[in-house]
DNA sequence: GGGCTGACCTACT
DNA sequence: CAGTAGGCCAGCC
């Protein structure tokens, strides 16, 4: 089984096809997303592979949020807004800084299972 | 080997 | 909602 040592740059590249796979007007958070890679508790690692990917990359970083569908940038911060922007340009509604995952969140094929039957009240 | 940092998460106070 | 604490992952000194 050599499919078990997986290099750091392997799983980088595992990460970003994840976020690739991200449908524009949906986002996910970074737990979400290296669950689906494959990185079990690999949320931080995922903020370090978005990190170091280039600027003119193929890969949706802005479609990654933190877990309660807020931008990790700080609010005065110049990616913050590039972010934010980005989503807005994807239809995806941003309050103060917070994203709605109830709608713009995106789960996969654990949509229905989830999110199939929202609760009525809050 | 230890300690610090980072686009994190969960839980508690 | 803000702050704190512990726990993940990886990289760097």
């Amino acid at each position: 089984m050599a499919t078990k040592a997986r290099s750091t740059e392997q799983r980088c590249e595992a990460v970003w096809t994840v976020v690739r796979g991200i449908p524009p007007g949906r986002v996910m958070t970074y737990g979400q997303v290296a669950d689906m890679a494959g990185l079990a508790r690999g949320a931080r690692f995922v903020g370090w592979a978005l990190g170091r990917l280039a600027a003119d990359s193929d890969v949706p970083w802005h479609r990654v949020l933190g877990a309660p569908g807020r931008i990790s940038f700080a609010r005065d911060s110049e990616a913050f807004r590039r972010q934010r922007d980005r989503l807005q340009a994807e239809r995806v509604r941003v309050c103060r800084g917070r994203v709605d995952l109830r709608e713009f969140g995106w789960h996969d094929a654990l949509d229905h299972l989830l999110w199939g039957e929202p609760p009525a009240d809050d």
